[in-house]
DNA sequence: GCGGGCTCTCAGCCAATTCTCAGCCGCGGT
DNA sequence: ACCGCGGCTGAGAATTGGCTGAGAGCCCGC
């Protein structure tokens, strides 16, 4: 699931002035392929944004010196239509950002998780580069989720989900095939600052379940045990 | 099954304050054709890194000086992007470990199993160093291991197996053609700390003879009376 | 400030797995 | 052909892992 094969990897600049973040931002984008730089403060991220020339910005609202706007108003006189994904603080100030980033492409709170992270600079550089292939539509057997509409359908019925179920399906989706270990299903889906244990992990699944394999239906979800979750048919035995 | 015969082995650098935990491990790695080199406490770690440059880290959490993630932010700021395997206790501690299941870092509690730890570090460097050879499918005949789905197939019959049923037929497989004795396959299969005798083994080995060499198959895991076990076409007589 | 939905913890239950052991089988040597 | 040792396997006890219902805390919208 890294970026297509052929075509240049996207580039992107991720701008934050904790190093925790940038490392694990720029950790996971690499992994999935795209070309990172990163910058920790203001008057960096502008001058990486013309040398670098990213295709994306992930920008912490919260700087040093310049403020997120500030370094957000910078660099687009550089380039002519550079989307940016803000970062701000899960708190007051985020009403603040609302009236702000209109005209920016996306934000999302702090902490986040790394598969919503993950999931929207997909959407915007999907949006902005107009990647047909892309098309954000999951499916596995009879089983869709529509990242755009932000809808799951098992069959024809429409599947109801929370947050976190949808983000947990998602991720076992994008995965199909594969087992997960349930550390792997924590890291990914549940934000990163989460300390729990991943029985949490478990309870989801039961969640899922209920929702998605009921009844009669085929059980998509499958679980190996030792050693995690699995989206995939059910074997022959 | 050593490192590919033209390219230089990887170099790994395993630190524990335990001797019988780095003895053990970089002779096991130094067997798998990995260069090898230990240190006993997080201040050696960091100056080892520097100068013996490794491709990976085998970190244990618990250090007499600086503790495990000192150790990794202090290695980190050395060299660009250096993975790490971190070994933690099976405890308490797990849960700092958090976030390291994704991208190019892992962990695994102690005790672990050798056959377990090459695979992880395997899979690690595969990761990193983007080596297209190891597929983590491994096969012999017609019978297929694939790691990422965790599935075992004898031909085209899906074979359901329990851990440590995976985790013997893996080291069986990735063997094939040897004859593996039964200490061997207790001291990399089990837990180190294992300590019934070999009869297990040969219990194991039931268990996988009836799933795997079934009614009219050709019979792949054979007995080498007095030595071991192997898998390879029975021999002709 | 109330109610509802969402998230997470926990404990009891059930099922799968691991390991031990004992008796039997059969290979290979004489 | 027989013996003895090594290996095979069934049964069962102990342990572990996973599922789910109940409920507490939290946040959000009204």
């Amino acid at each position: 699931m890294t970026e297509g094969g052929t075509e240049a990897p996207a580039r992107v600049l991720v701008v934050d002035d904790e190093e925790s973040i940038t490392q694990l931002v720029s950790t996971v984008l690499r992994y999935e392929g795209f070309a990172v730089q990163t910058a920790a403060d203001g008057t960096a991220a502008v001058k990486a944004a013309r040398t670098f020339r990213p295709d994306l910005v992930v920008l912490d609202v919260m700087l040093p010196d310049l403020d997120g706007f500030e370094v957000y108003r910078r660099i687009e006189g550089a380039s002519a239509r550079l989307p940016v994904l803000f970062l701000t603080a899960r708190d007051s100030t985020e009403d603040r950002v609302h009236g702000l980033t209109l005209g920016a492409d996306d934000y999302m709170g702090k902490p986040f998780s790394l598969e919503e992270l993950v999931a929207r600079v997909r959407a915007v550089l999907r949006r902005t580069r107009g990647d047909a292939e892309a098309s954000g539509v999951v499916r596995y057997d009879d089983l869709e989720l529509n990242e755009d509409a932000r809808e799951v359908r098992r069959g024809d019925r429409v599947v109801e989900l929370t947050p976190t179920e949808y983000n947990l399906l998602h991720y076992l989706l994008t995965n199909a095939g594969r087992v997960l270990s349930k550390a792997q299903i924590l890291d990914h889906v549940w934000r990163y600052d989460f300390n729990g244990d991943s029985s949490v992990v478990e309870t989801y699944i039961s969640y899922l379940r209920k929702k998605i394999d009921r009844g009669d239906e085929v059980a998509l979800i499958q679980t190996v045990r030792g050693f995690g979750y699995s989206i995939r048919r059910p074997r022959g035995r």
